[in-house]
RNA sequence: GCCGGAGUAGCUCAGGGGUAGAGCGCAUCCUUGGUAAGGAUGAGGUCACGAGUUCAAUUCUCGUCUUCGGCUCCA
């Protein structure tokens, strides 16, 4: 007999060689039929396989990733065998599971490529070989021999995968007619799978390397049950829906133009206005916490970058250097605006006592991103950032990166952002070659950051590798309505910059001194805020933020005098106003979809004109009743602080 | 940049070797008193751009540009 121990520590027995599948069933059918996998020891496994000693252990179901996981891992194998049914001699590269779902890389024969008609096929196809119920069979196999099976079906693919593995810890699956090397775990047979989207087909590199060869890559989503299927399915449309790019049109927000160039938005007076609350807002906070606003250009030397260090990390693949009549005389955009900053330190000596400094400003850079890589806001090649630099002891450092992480709260609180991930990025200590600055420094930089989180109390998840290469940062990342995961607000420590750049401060002890830099961006860059922020609030912002607060709606052009004397109260009131005009000529018609995004209505007619009053509504919220213009104006201002309250203490 | 879709009216899209189509929007007029509406009339297009095939190309072929889904990269 062995000991198992379930999830709330209590223990029981059962005979050697148990599996997943029977503990399941011996605690409840209906566990029994929902289980997926289980975890054995810290190691997920499949349910059909032997427990021979005694162990802890967690069952998964769909409601666990893991269960997700072992799921998914199995579609993709079904999906691979069916691939090879219908195409024999593909070979595969790898088939991982993603958030939702799956993909397979693989390579067909003779060149063929996948049109979604395949598609359709090769899922019918999937369905009938799941119901076939094939149950999933797990085997060890040698090096040896795994290099033999693979090399006979002339996949070279597994084969380079295989060769990398260590002998003893190799493992094949079955299921059907189709062998696989996976290292699992897997679901104990096909019929689990209910229901099957093949999502997309795209190409992708073998093992994310641009000079290997390309491979098709086939993304799919399964499911237990066609309902959830169906409620996916449902999911991704109303995403579409909130799409940035869809509703920036609708509502007039900002446009791309062809004649001006690809990834450079323009900024229609909708969005601008927008734009510029949320640049009043944060300048206001930033005024707070004892930020000055500077101004830089938007072009400088070309030594300038190559002082920063910039130039040779950007340089080949950015905007070219602008040259100028003078001969040798090179300026290059500005890919960021820290340089700038760093001159303006430098303009003059620093006591101890004038630190910290901290210059703000919404610098506009340009980078040269992949064609491929532009996607609507998120992605352009013009961009402004909501950018300021701490000049600060290094005394002060922690201090100072506790209070950007304050002033981040206060954004995302002020948007009700409470999805977010904090990620700290530190370096991959394998390769040095990849980072400047000296292992000292990073390793200060780095626990700096770390003690600033844990000291704020903040959720982190901790990437190594993934550090600027001037510095450790700490990002928030965002996810967007189709669920992919941008990166907003970042905080960087970087003991570089100051170096290169000669700063300094002279210390109490009369001595010179370097300080140590904060780069931070609390909403990145305006472009991808403002896209992330649509799809959050699907075009619905908060007060404060709505381009127009208010629609007046006179009932006829008999009332437009008193429409016109609403409006100028209104006004008085810093209230942002549209007018709908179906009847004359003091406002303008306004479009259905627009409509629907303006949270106030106020009609205007005999009742209201004789009384100096005016009929409210609140979209989704039905009538207000009647009130005093000044009354009303007074409200509006009541729920915009309300918004905002919680944030001026 | 790479792989694969797409580009036709302001928007969403249908069409197809031989006068260019719809719905919505827009314009003008009429109607409309608690609503974001109804009617009539009308204006909008080098069918992304450039070559080629053809008696004839918006349609077929090739190239370029833009855009969409991914890959590598990043705010």
């Amino acid at each position: 007999m062995i000991k198992i121990t379930l999830p709330d520590n209590s223990v029981r027995e059962y005979t050697k060689g148990v599996n997943g599948l029977e503990i399941a069933r011996s605690i409840s059918n209906r566990l029994a039929k929902d289980v997926l996998s289980i975890t054995v020891n810290g190691e997920v496994w499949d349910l059909s396989r032997p427990i021979n000693t005694d162990a802890s252990i967690n069952l998964h179901t769909w409601e666990a990733k893991e269960g997700k996981d072992t799921f998914w891992h199995s579609s993709a194998h079904l999906m691979a065998e069916t691939i090879e049914h219908f195409y024999p001699g593909t070979k595969f590269g790898i088939g991982p599971t993603v958030d939702t779902g799956f993909y397979y890389d693989v390579e067909l024969p003779d060149n063929k490529q996948l049109t979604d008609k395949d598609l359709v096929k090769i899922e019918q196809k999937m369905l009938e070989l799941a119901r076939q119920k094939n149950p999933i069979v797990r085997s060890e196999i040698s090096k040896a021999d795994a290099l033999k099976l693979f090399s006979e079906k002339n996949d070279e693919l597994k084969e380079e995968l295989i060769s990398e593995l260590e002998d003893g810890t190799i493992t094949l699956y079955n299921q059907g007619g189709f062998t696989d090397l996976c290292r699992g775990p897997h679901l104990p047979n096909t019929s689990y799978i209910k229901a099957i989207k093949l999502t997309s087909i795209a190409g992708a590199y073998w093992r994310g390397d641009e000079n290997n060869k390309m491979l098709t890559r086939v993304y799919g989503v399964t499911f237990p049950k066609q309902k959830l299927l169906e409620e996916y399915l449902v999911m991704m449309e109303e995403a579409k829906k909130r799409d940035h790019r869809k509703i920036g049109k609708e509502m007039d927000l900002f446009t791309f133009s062809e004649a001006v160039g690809q990834g450079l938005p323009l900024w229609m007076p909708k969005g601008a206005q927008l734009r510029e609350q949320l640049e009043m807002f944060l300048k206001k906070v930033q005024k707070k916490y004892g930020y000055d606003q500077v101004i830089t250009p938007h072009i400088g030397d070309v030594n300038l970058y190559k002082t920063s260090g910039h130039y040779e990390k950007y340089g080949k693949d950015s905007f070219q250097p602008i040259s100028t009549p003078a001969e040798g005389e090179e300026y290059l955009l500005k890919p960021m605006n820290c340089p700038h900053h760093c001159e303006i330190y430098n303009a003059r000596p620093h006591s101890y006592k004038d630190l910290p400094l901290r210059y703000a400003e919404f610098g506009t850079v340009y980078r040269y991103e992949q064609s491929g890589e532009l996607h609507g806001l998120t992605r352009v090649r013009s961009f402004t950032q909501d950018d300021a630099h701490i000049f600060c002891r290094p005394d002060q450092l922690k201090e100072e990166f506790k209070k950007v992480i304050d002033i981040i709260f206060i954004i995302f609180k002020a948007l009700s952002f409470d999805d977010y991930v904090a990620q700290i990025s530190l370096r991959d200590p394998n390769k040095p070659e990849k980072y400047i600055g000296s292992p000292e420094n990073w390793d200060k930089a780095e626990k700096a950051i770390i003690e600033a989180c844990e000291e704020k109390g903040l959720n982190t998840v901790t990437e190594t590798g993934e550090a600027a290469f001037y510095g450790p940062k700490l990002d928030f990342m965002i996810k967007d309505a189709l669920g992919r995961s941008w990166q907003l607000g970042t905080i960087q420590v970087d003991y570089n910059l100051p170096e290169r750049f000669n700063l300094e401060y002279i210390g109490a002890d009369d001595n010179r001194h370097q300080p140590v830099m904060i780069h931070r961006a609390p909403f990145g860059s305006m472009e991808r805020f403002v896209a992330v922020l649509i799809e959050h609030t699907a075009g619905k912002f908060p007060l404060w933020l709505t381009p127009e607060q208010v629609v007046l709606l006179p009932i006829s052009e008999k009332y437009n005098d008193y429409g016109q004397k609403v409006l100028n109260i209104l006004n008085n009131y810093d209230i942002r106003t549209i007018i709908d005009d179906r009847n004359e000529k003091i406002g303008r018609k306004i479009r259905d979809n627009e409509l629907k995004r303006v949270p106030y209505l106020l009609i205007i007619g005999e009742k209201e004109a004789e009384t100096g009053t005016v009929s409210v509504r609140k979209q989704g919220d039905g009538d207000k009743g009647v009130m005093k213009l000044e009354e009303f104006a007074e409200f509006i201002l009541k729920e915009v602080k309300g918004q905002l309250s919680g944030l001026n203490n």
